[in-house]
DNA sequence: CTCTAATTTGAGTCAACGCTCAACGAATCG
DNA sequence: CGATTCGTTGAGCGTTGACTCAAATTAGAG
């Protein structure tokens, strides 16, 4: 492989990118913190990407895409088995999470592209939500449905930010409460 | 009033900074954006305060102050009230609010001091909440309580933060709607 | 082994940040 | 009306951020 050794670098690199803006958020993300732990220097870093902006953006893509389980279920996921694939996202993909949080938080105040691709995808995601509810509630009014999926949408999010805080929190026990207090009938 | 003039400036500049945390968030309030919407110089703003972060500490101060309601009710409010005691912090203090999301957020990442102060918040804040569950459901264990009034604060700050993101989301109505998702029986 | 393309290097540029200070202007006192 | 205290000014210091580039180094192809 001739580019072998540039790729890895460029691994590397995001490995580095989406750890630190996990552990430091999005403003403890620079680009000497980045080289540092790549173990690279600054000029190998703008040999891979045209600028900083671009791993960033990079890594937040993994993460939003990363929070939507298989698509092959589309059109049948049940609200539950949701709500526990963002569980498991939480739990099993900590880095990833730690960006996705960072994002819909810091993110998106001063950076029209993240806050455009944030919303694009919260949209989605509600939608998603709403659909599974009005599986299992036929006789839901769909703006209701719509309604319950953004209440626990953004809950689940506040879940997930309460762990920046403290990572002991039990996000898989209070995400299954909201979800069963979702589901309460009016 | 011998220190009208300096006193004055003072305030200009905490309105400056309490608009501007609420707007750009930590990262975007810069002494010289401050001092641009304070109509002042860097200078002044160093004959009053001591460094940039004791401007931000000072209204980081009033914004938790303000989220908990007159303490005057402490050991008789209802989770209700807590809960349109919130919504009225953030529909009707709306500055403060994005102070308080602001810190929840990005701010408690790399500051030691602004996450203690946030973090000793919360617990209280918990207990609280806690304390009027328990009142409304004395057949409840002091765990049960707890783990609800922690899923309930989080998940009201998830409501808050995507305001952050969509302006005219309706947090009253997501609010109330997590309150009777709360009080659900198991 | 040689040559060349791929990769790394790190000193250096420029802008923006937090912060300082000596000098100037405006009140308030006896 | 001086004298003194309070307030403002803005150029400028040191530091750190993102980013550049000519030169050095490495490694695969012939």
């Amino acid at each position: 492989m001739r580019y072998k050794a540039g790729l890895e670098t460029r691994d590397r690199i995001l490995d580095a990118t989406r750890r630190l803006i996990a552990e430091a958020g999005l403003e403890g993300t620079t680009i000497k913190a980045i080289c540092d732990r790549a173990g690279v220097l600054p000029g190998s870093f703008y040999n891979l990407f045209d600028s900083k902006e671009q791993a960033i953006v990079t890594v937040v893509r993994e993460a939003i895409d990363a929070v939507d389980p298989d698509p092959e279920h589309l059109g049948k996921d049940t609200l539950a088995a949701l709500v526990e694939a963002y569980i498991v996202f939480m739990t099993e993909q900590a880095d990833l999470a730690g960006v996705y949080i960072a994002i819909a938080v810091s993110g998106t105040r001063n950076n029209p592209d993240l806050r455009g691709r944030f919303l694009r995808h919260h949209e989605g995601r509600v939608a998603r939500f709403a659909a599974a509810i009005e599986r299992e509630h036929p006789e839901m009014e769909a703006e209701e449905t719509t309604r319950r999926a953004e209440t626990l949408v953004s809950a689940l999010n506040g879940i997930a930010l309460h762990r920046v805080l403290d990572p002991s929190f039990d996000i898989a026990g209070h995400s299954r409460a909201l979800l069963h207090g979702a589901l309460t009938p009016l």
